[in-house]
DNA sequence: ACCCCGCATGTAATCCTTTACATCACAGAA
DNA sequence: TTCTGTGATGTAAAGGATTACATGCGGGGT
């Protein structure tokens, strides 16, 4: 067993609270009681049950995290970003990721419920009124890149409507006038506002609005890969294509690249999100930038404001911005 | 405040102890006060207080995991590996990435001691000794792909040497003798078993053991990137190159598209990891695949046994294969 | 008619820390 | 000398759940 309070008191030779007073605020205590207490503290490895303070405090000054199993290094910026600022104000992260079933994730959140001062949820699909009647009023929540609706919880979302517009139309200015695109799913809420802003572009250019050139993603590498097969069948073919996500966009490429095709030449391909990958790549991938980490960052911001009451819920949207690289026939940016 | 058990014995009209005994083990209660109790908890909203229930079982349920913070999609893929085998058993993960600092990370480490019941830590440049006096004898720890000296924490690593040995047969067989090599420093741990690989397989094969031939990266893609002019200076220029990991490969692949040049004719190139990008560039990279999503179960299940005290610390290999592709020369398998 | 046993439930201790309040000792003032 | 104020330290009550042990009730055996 691990060393207690009483321990470390017993062998000072003083109470449990002058120990306590001593291992934090160092309230009036007499220097060499301190020292005593430091030493005895030292020699038996005494760390103080964190439980035990988070009972007391009523708090446990941890966060917790669920994240979809898809987009690696999109996750991955994300955490970066939510660990950042959780770790400056002395806040530790609960993740779990990898949970595709409805009931899966529910039982992750009821064993959450408990154990932490909020929660960030990245779940695209997200029904409102679902969490409602799991979480309690009293937790903070805030809802990342999902439908702004309820006045409960906080949201934050990337700008995908201006974004996919933007990479539509740098494809228009290109000269392209049939630009298909690949969807990540009539579920997904990030793939929907995107899929609204290739509309827009597309009626706005007066591109093809041919409706055989939406096509289906589910924003994996995979369905980026198996989407050329389909492309190349399109009749007439399309001269370039926005994809859903870059995953999916570095799948096309890849596809491509399997037909003896390339980019930009056979296709133009447009992405979005700029994971670290898109520069990596050759043809390198333009693409939507979507500020991840920021994203991140700003998540954890703010609910640590709710925690502490210091804010209520709000809804922010944040700037994306098109990254010309080669992929859609630029000479890459220097 | 939220509802307590005490709030649901009173609207039950029971005792806690009943409360508890319906919500937990359903040990005998007559049926009739069960309903009342569950009825009760519901219309209170009630969710037991975790912290509280810790407390009392001296046990968290959760497990710290220490990351650094390269490595996008490794990381990722160990992470999930982890998460499944934990939830599997009920357990949670606080996760920290993003350390780079030995200091920073011994406050992470701090932090959590009094929080969970376990450690597992992916920190290649640790050094034993110090974790010895950080971690208290009662608190399980696992270590991934590092040193495997003390006898006091359980480790867990590739097999660095045997897979870069058989990265550079390969190429050797492809007819190559002057194989460069691109290191992940001198620090890290897997960076020196491969590298060790490496000179045993270029001993065996009697290729060209020119010390210049073996260039110093760090495991990041832009190490990779900027070794492909390091490589065009070299007289004679290497034909071939087994980069440490794969986002260096991938890193070395933009820089050879940037030169104007191609692997595998210009540089055949081998990467090591595997990490799911690999399949998706072109030339696709021919790479040591080293189970990482494994690595992660395995690193839970070990701990997890550990912590339930049915085992003792042991130190175990993960096999690696090579996985042939197009950056080599070969065609890709099917 | 009496006793005992078992089932359903209640009481209270325990996990470890923090902290409001109590106490104690001592110094300086009257 | 006695009283008071102050600084250092101790005592004990939360905080919310689990659980060993206690209790009380009713039915079946003799």
């Amino acid at each position: 067993m691990d060393a207690t309070i009483q321990d470390v008191a017993d062998r000072a030779d003083v109470s449990v609270a002058t120990v306590s007073r001593v291992l934090n605020g160092s309230d009036r205590v007499r220097e060499a009681t301190k020292e005593e207490v430091v030493k005895a503290a030292r020699s038996l490895g005494y760390h103080p049950n964190e439980t035990a303070r988070n009972l007391r405090a009523q708090e446990t000054r941890m966060v917790g995290v669920l994240l979809p199993n898809m987009h690696g290094e999109f996750f991955a910026q994300v955490t970066r970003g939510l660990d950042r600022k959780a770790r400056a104000s002395g806040h530790h992260l609960m993740v779990s990721n990898s949970h595709t079933q409805e009931d899966e994730a529910k039982a992750v959140i009821q064993s959450l419920l408990g154990r932490v001062d909020g929660l960030i949820l990245l779940w695209p699909r997200l029904s409102h009124d679902f969490l409602d009647d799991l979480v309690p009023d009293s937790l903070p929540v805030v809802l990342l890149n999902t439908d702004r609706s309820g006045p409960r919880f906080e949201t934050l979302a990337f700008d995908n409507h201006d974004g996919a517009y933007a990479a539509v139309e740098h494809l228009a200015e290109h000269g392209h006038e049939r630009v298909a695109l690949l969807t990540g799913g009539p579920q997904n809420y990030d793939a929907r506002e995107r899929r609204s802003g290739y509309r827009a572009a597309v009626a706005d250019y007066g591109l093809d609005a041919d409706p055989s050139l939406e096509l289906e993603g589910d924003f994996t590498r995979e369905s980026g890969r198996a989407a050329v097969e389909q492309i190349r069948s399109l009749t007439p073919r399309p001269t370039a294509l926005f994809a859903s996500n870059d995953s999916m966009a570095l799948g096309v490429l890849r596809g491509l690249h399997e037909a003896g095709l390339e980019a930009p030449d056979d296709l133009a391909v447009v992405g979005f999100d700029d994971i670290p990958m898109a520069h990596y790549v050759a043809p390198s991938l333009t693409t939507v930038h979507a500020p991840m980490q920021e994203l991140g960052e700003r998540a954890m911001e703010r609910l640590l404001a709710l925690v502490q009451d210091d804010a209520s819920p709000a809804h922010q949207t944040l700037h994306t911005r098109l990254v010309r690289r080669e992929s859609c026939g630029c000479s890459p940016e220097p």
